[in-house]
DNA sequence: ACCTGAACACCGTTCAAGT
DNA sequence: ACCTGAACACCGTTCAAGT
């Protein structure tokens, strides 16, 4: 006993993100991870669950690489929330094939939290009112993560990076103009 | 030779959606697509060239099957457009595993350019210019899609059904005001 | 405490053979 | 023309055994 660890959660974890990023979902097999470590397929389930408890620590991974920039008092609410919305599309670029799973579980570890907690911080700075700071951040969210996940999953396989940088700058404007209209004026 | 057939690809999208909606995606397995069909596995790539192309089937099934309304000459634009998301969030309901891979694929089948027609016929008819509307309809189409993707995936999951609701209601208004902030007036 | 060898039930897919 | 039997390489996971 006392063997030294030759692995810890966090590398089984950097191994899946790498494979994920370079190879698609579907290339991250035990098998695949463990050889990346060079360790046998069944050295993983110290560290880690399952297969689906990996793959849960890539989506947390994910938040908490995500850069929500402390929020800058020389900037605006909308330049806030414009931040928050272009780190999480420059995430999901980054890694196209853990993001859309984003989209699967509920908001609830720590991580999670501080992204809404910026989004919920420029809605509130712009004056929304407190009953509706929620369903707000929910629906923001919403369209952001949608688009992010349509961009890196497919659906907009047959537009161009110009067209969809337009798009994305636009849903930001539309995004702005809707929470003014939320404010008392 | 001319032996009767037992199956066809019909058939074996059918079997494939009733137990991903029943069981789940990971339940769909060609032994099980199989069994329900009274049938060896290895008869299923006679319809079906494998199985991520069974799993575009049941993209396209759903598609298919998704109701959108015959204009309805008595209605207004903002209640084609309603009726065309509802239609949308109902179908994600009915196949709550399937609908998800909506977002991987760019809509470029019949039936896929059918839905969008709709949407963007509501656009035209509410005003928006001409130049405006594939983009108008590509950032609603995300919305109504990442709202019901999210949803049914398990994003939503903390949120009453009631809850969920509301939310979609608003994000209708939230739409159909940004579509007449797009018109001339 | 940490990793491995052997084993299990299952997976998608092929190909030649049967009717 | 359509389905099957046999086979292949692979998958996630377990458990007892080694160090």
């Amino acid at each position: 006993m006392g063997r030294p660890a030759r692995i810890d959660r966090d590398a089984v974890l950097g191994a899946a993100l790498a494979i994920a990023d370079a190879e698609g979902l579907d290339a991250v097999t035990m098998g695949a991870v463990a050889e990346r470590l060079e360790v046998t397929p069944m050295a993983l389930y110290r560290h880690v669950a399952s297969k689906a408890d990996l793959l849960d620590g890539l989506v947390e991974r994910l938040l908490t690489e995500l850069q929500v920039q402390p929020q800058r008092a020389d900037a605006g609410w909308s330049e806030h929330l414009a931040a928050a919305a272009r780190a999480t599309r420059v995430s999901a670029r980054r890694h196209p094939a853990v993001f859309p799973l984003l989209l699967q579980r509920p908001a609830t570890t720590v991580s999670a939290r501080r992204v809404r907690d910026a989004i919920e911080g420029a809605l509130r700075e712009a004056g929304v009112a407190s009953d509706l700071v929620s369903q707000t951040e929910r629906l923001v969210s919403t369209a952001i993560l949608g688009f992010a996940v349509s961009e890196v999953a497919g659906r907009f396989a047959r537009h161009s990076r110009r067209q969809l940088d337009a798009d994305f700058e636009r849903l930001l404007e539309w995004l702005g103009q809707l929470i003014e209209s939320q404010t008392l004026h």
